[in-house]
DNA sequence: TCACAGTTGACCCGACGGGTCAATAGGCAG
DNA sequence: CTGCCTATTGACCCGTCGGGTCAACTGTGA
């Protein structure tokens, strides 16, 4: 059966993402990873050759999944900074609900473990996802600022929030139905803070 | 020469608190720490014994002076939060300039790689720092803030702004004379956060 | 010249973990 | 039922890593 080999390459994925996001790529155990994933080891060299090449491929499927669901949902043409960075926050929160820690190992993959696999991984998409990130703080409409407070600074301590407030879910020990669970939550929360952040940053709504 | 025993002695310590905060206990490296000191590796395991019993002095030492300079400089009758954790931030800055990382050994002590060594290190010792971590946040003159915000949430920003303030100082490829250098600039950033913050959520200064 | 504390670093050896492969399981055709 | 073939297994191999040892060296002072 096409799916069961399927069903098992993603739980190997799945699996794998989590280690390396935990441990990054020279600490990682492909004997974690196969227990993690309930398949044998020779399983995963089967299919993906090597640690390594198995890291390429999860770096390559991480990126496209990102990729694809900021292509899907970001709106460029909001110019309020609060609606544009609720949006990025959303797609962050539904793709760590979705993909675990997919988020951890992009970052780490991205910034910390890249030396020992630098070759390997295309670092112009890294640097394409910089440059997109980047254009999420550009672009944005500081007219609705207070007069009196610098928006650099204010827009610094909204980012920090953000992060913040989607960091403290990830929690290694907890599994899919964790995020499943309060998803709706921290949601709520989210926009209490970004509510906040708003009524004390911008003029008075007259 | 007693000096020059001490001498060598701390710096094995400050050399292994900074492997220990890079990489945690298990995989911190024996060799790289004393490559790092510039002595032997024989005298290492000749003063500290072993590398568990190294790892139990350094939490004992790190723990001794923050315990120290939080006793000695903190002032728990002040009540205007914006003071009270301006005085926590200044403390922590200078912590990390006159020693280096040693914040991130002990978080990463307290918190990561406690299972590894969690015998060896006394946990009430770790639950005393978090009582008086939390101390910070109690006990704190709400009647400044704006009405109609949550000082909660308020509060938490102020955190998540000192926080990221002082985190993005940490650069673990940078050495002694960095910090030293840039100790007068980030103290500015600091305040110019904490006086903006000071202005969105306390009330109009009549 | 001897004694001895302080210090060295080549070496030991057990643990770890990426990778292999002979063996097995299980499905399917005849 | 039998033979074949693919998917899958997991015990095993072996190179590397790194905590810990110890015989030897160094410098100093008597």
């Amino acid at each position: 059966m096409e799916n069961q080999e399927e069903a098992k390459k993603m739980r190997i994925v799945n699996a794998a993402i989590s280690e390396f996001a935990r441990h990054g790529y020279k600490n990682a155990n492909t004997n974690d990873i196969v227990k993690e994933a309930g398949v044998s080891k020779g399983l995963l060299f089967h299919y993906f050759g090597s640690k390594k090449q198995l890291y390429v491929y999860l770096y390559e499927y991480a990126m496209r999944l990102i990729t694809d669901a900021v292509a899907d949902e970001f709106d460029w043409e909001e110019r309020d900074i609060f609606k544009r960075w609720r949006t990025g926050a959303a797609i962050k929160l539904r793709m760590m609900r979705e993909h675990g820690m997919l988020f951890e190992f992009i970052i780490d993959a991205y910034a910390r473990t890249a030396n020992e696999v630098k070759e390997e991984i295309d670092t112009s998409t890294g640097v394409w996802m910089a440059f997109n990130w980047d254009q999420l703080m550009k672009s944005a409409d500081t007219s609705l600022f207070r007069d009196d407070i610098d928006v650099g600074k204010a827009m610094q301590v909204i980012w920090w929030s953000i992060n913040a407030c989607t960091q403290k879910w990830v929690d290694p020990t907890q599994n899919v139905s964790y995020y499943e669970e309060n998803y709706a939550s921290l949601t709520v929360e989210l926009d209490a803070y970004l509510e906040l952040l708003r009524r004390v940053f911008y003029k008075e709504q007259v």
